[in-house]
RNA sequence: GGUCCCUUCGUCUAUCGGUUAGGACGCCAGGUUUUCAACCUGGAAAGACGAGUUCGAUUCUCGUAGGGACUGCCA
């Protein structure tokens, strides 16, 4: 178990979007494996046929691979597996280790009202469990285990520790319906085993199963994969992570403009850490990432953090991946394209552009300058800086820089004393400058701006609002 | 109700019996500054509570409180 080539795998259900901290799961297993050369598979647990759609699959595959998590293999359906699943329960019918249960859903609905307005244990206890096949009635029938009765079972999680439960609280659950359909309790075991899966990295609301998954691998003498039950992540709150706290599906801070870079980083530091590092790249992450790193506590979604971290990776990632970043981002959103001129222009931009901005739209705002084209319709803040008396001054500057060098050091001598020449600072000017430049009160540096423009078109902004 | 799990600054976390309990985000003050972002300096800010073990507990044990998960012929 423990020189195997590790096989992890994700496998969410497609009965919704993928979840933020679905996403989360799938990062750690995809972190697992890929920092131990290991294979990471896809299994889309697709045996609800009622609220399972192919809709929800190709979210789930798409919000997995904006965040840039590549999976071997095609995914697995495990529907598609049914087959195999029922052949496992009649092999455990044939062992004895699973048994027919002819009691039909009503007397058991019934038993457990009962119990409950006893507040006893609302555990069904099957009648049929040691009764002989020659006393079966010709009835339909569900299959259920041989729960043990005595005694106690520990199990060791990597994240939870060694968690013990006697065995007077498993029931004989069902693996097969009375329709003949497996259930997902032995279609998970199942697949896992077949999958060659050799550590399930999940969500910690399913450590209660890992009990009940725990019998069929006995049942069935397999080899059980290392567990970690992760932790959930809640709200800002503390509450359970809900549309109230902005989203909860991965796709939705797509469309909010988070680069996946920061994603991941940021998701990564949740719930687990290395020391003091909170900033790293994938290949970090990837050599750092490990079990022992996960904390037992769930944690909040912290959205400046999340920010902040975004913010670092626009920084240090490289320009023209970037621009393809922010064109597939326009794309997930059904914005209108960048055309070639703007994409030029923002690729040209973009070092400026790239140190002040957290997402995505922040970016493109500050984009306006470039993305926009003559005549400058400055908005109202930006308005607020020309004056009458600002105009004239810019009046003055533009013949100058028709004259100047077309230089960072150049332009900043220009405007600068043409500042001075009319007792004021730069400072005064920067905001009229931007204004007629970017038509926007915020946007990079005036200088930077002048040198991605170009003289021609600075100079052309520039008559177009004094002239 | 029952079973299991969790609990360090507001948040994410470090600490693996001995620390002035560290870092990051955020916040506050100051600086820099051309708006935004960034940056620099400083600051406030934590071991849920109560016992026990120990020379010594944030760290180990138990209890209490609070929170969470599970308790389906759902996944």
């Amino acid at each position: 178990m423990s020189d195997k080539p590790v096989v992890t795998r994700f496998a969410p259900s497609p009965t919704g979007a993928l979840h933020i901290g679905g996403a989360r799961t799938a990062l750690f297993n995809w972190l697992y494996a890929r920092g131990r050369g290991g294979k990471f598979v896809l299994r889309i647990e697709d045996t609800d046929k009622a609220r399972s759609t192919d809709e929800n699959t190709q979210a789930i595959l798409d919000g997995l691979t904006w965040l840039g998590l590549d999976w071997d293999g095609e995914p697995v359906s495990q529907a598609s597996r049914a087959d195999r699943h029922v052949d496992v329960a009649q092999q455990m019918l044939a062992d004895g280790t699973a048994f027919k249960c002819f009691a039909t859903q009503e007397e058991i609905e019934a038993f457990r009202e009962d119990a409950r307005a006893n507040k006893t244990s609302t555990l069904y206890r099957s009648p049929w469990r040691d009764v002989a096949e020659a006393d079966h009635p010709d009835l339909p029938f569900a299959v259920r285990v041989k729960a043990p009765r005595d005694g106690s079972t520990t199990l060791h999680d990597e994240v939870q520790g060694d968690v013990t439960w006697s065995n007077d609280q498993l029931d004989d659950m069902i693996i097969l319906r009375s329709d003949g359909t497996p259930v997902y309790m032995l279609a998970v075991v199942v697949d896992d085993h077949d999958m060659g899966v050799t550590h399930v990295i999940r969500g910690d609301d399913h450590l209660a199963n890992a009990f009940r998954q725990n019998m069929i691998y006995d049942a069935m003498g397999w080899d059980k994969p290392v567990l970690a039950h992760i932790p959930l992540i809640f709200g800002p709150d503390g509450k359970k992570l809900s549309k109230r706290h902005g989203a909860t599906g991965a796709a939705e801070y797509q469309a909010m403009g988070y680069p996946a870079a920061g994603m991941r980083n940021y998701l990564a530091r949740l719930g687990w850490s290395h020391g003091d590092d909170e900033f790293f790249s994938d290949a970090q992450a990837q050599e750092w990432f490990g079990l022992s790193g996960i904390g037992k506590s769930p944690s909040r979604f912290d959205f400046k953090k999340l920010e902040n971290i975004c913010g670092q990776h626009n920084a240090v990632t490289d320009d023209a991946a970037l621009l393809h970043e922010i064109q597939a981002f326009l794309a997930a959103t059904d914005a209108t394209p960048l055309n070639q001129q703007q994409s030029d222009g923002l690729l040209a931009a973009m070092p400026s552009l790239k140190e002040r901005a957290k997402t995505f739209p922040e970016l493109l705002e500050k984009a306006h300058f470039v993305l926009t084209s003559r005549p400058i319709v400055p908005d109202e803040k930006a308005a607020k800086s020309l004056d009458d008396v600002h105009k004239g001054i810019l009046r003055e500057l533009t013949p100058q820089l028709q004259n100047a060098t077309w230089t960072r050091d150049d332009l900043e001598g220009v405007v600068s004393s043409v500042a001075a020449a009319n007792e004021t600072k730069l400072g005064k000017l920067a905001g009229p400058l931007r204004a007629v430049l970017a038509g926007r009160a915020v946007s990079p540096s005036v200088f930077d701006m002048m040198l991605v423009l170009g003289k021609d078109e600075t100079v052309a902004r520039l008559q177009d609002a004094t002239g």
